[in-house]
DNA sequence: GCTTAATATCGAGATATTTCGAATTATGGA
DNA sequence: TCCATAATTCGAAATATCTCGATATTAAGC
């Protein structure tokens, strides 16, 4: 989530998916020296609870952070712990 | 931490220990419905990672949310999640 | 239709967390 | 001093999480 702040942590986008915004699958997995299966699982997961949108272009996904529900998610946790 | 908010979600303090802030570990255990060690090693967590804060009265352990630690940490993981 | 590249899914082993009961320590009162 | 009560510590079983390699899927290019 904190790499997914900013594309420049990562390699430049290859020209053909200049304009698209996310990060793909290997990056983020070359990035975490883990392996694919292991960094696929985890975004998967990220999707699934809605901290991250994945979209398809071609053979790859790009990744990039939801901004509205981690903000969303913030909020109820805050609610939650802090009193009153 | 939910519970610890208001006194009142626990039966009232013995007479003794008035005037006392915090509940002691045998409230919570009631409320929680686990193992007295159980509850016992998680308010330990809780007090190591500064969430509470224990005092302890005679042969009673009071525990109470420590207010400001908790602020602190949702600041510090509100930075680090949300962007900029 | 093949072959290759990028991801996703599956099943399993290693590791961590949860929770317990039993034993231990600390305190206060008869 | 001895007992009862409150709480902590310890060791282990059950369960969940992490991570991997192998396999499957999807899409591109020839």
């Amino acid at each position: 989530m904190e790499w997914l702040k900013d594309r420049s942590n990562f390699p430049p986008a290859l020209p053909e998916h200049d304009g698209l915004d996310g990060v793909c699958v290997g990056y983020i997995q070359e990035k975490a020296q883990l392996s694919q299966s292991t960094i696929s699982n985890y975004m998967g997961l990220l999707k699934q609870t809605g901290f991250v949108i994945a979209e398809r272009h071609g053979q790859w996904t790009f990744y990039r952070r939801d901004e509205e529900n981690i903000q969303a998610f913030l909020t109820a946790f805050q609610d939650e712990l802090l009193k009153t």
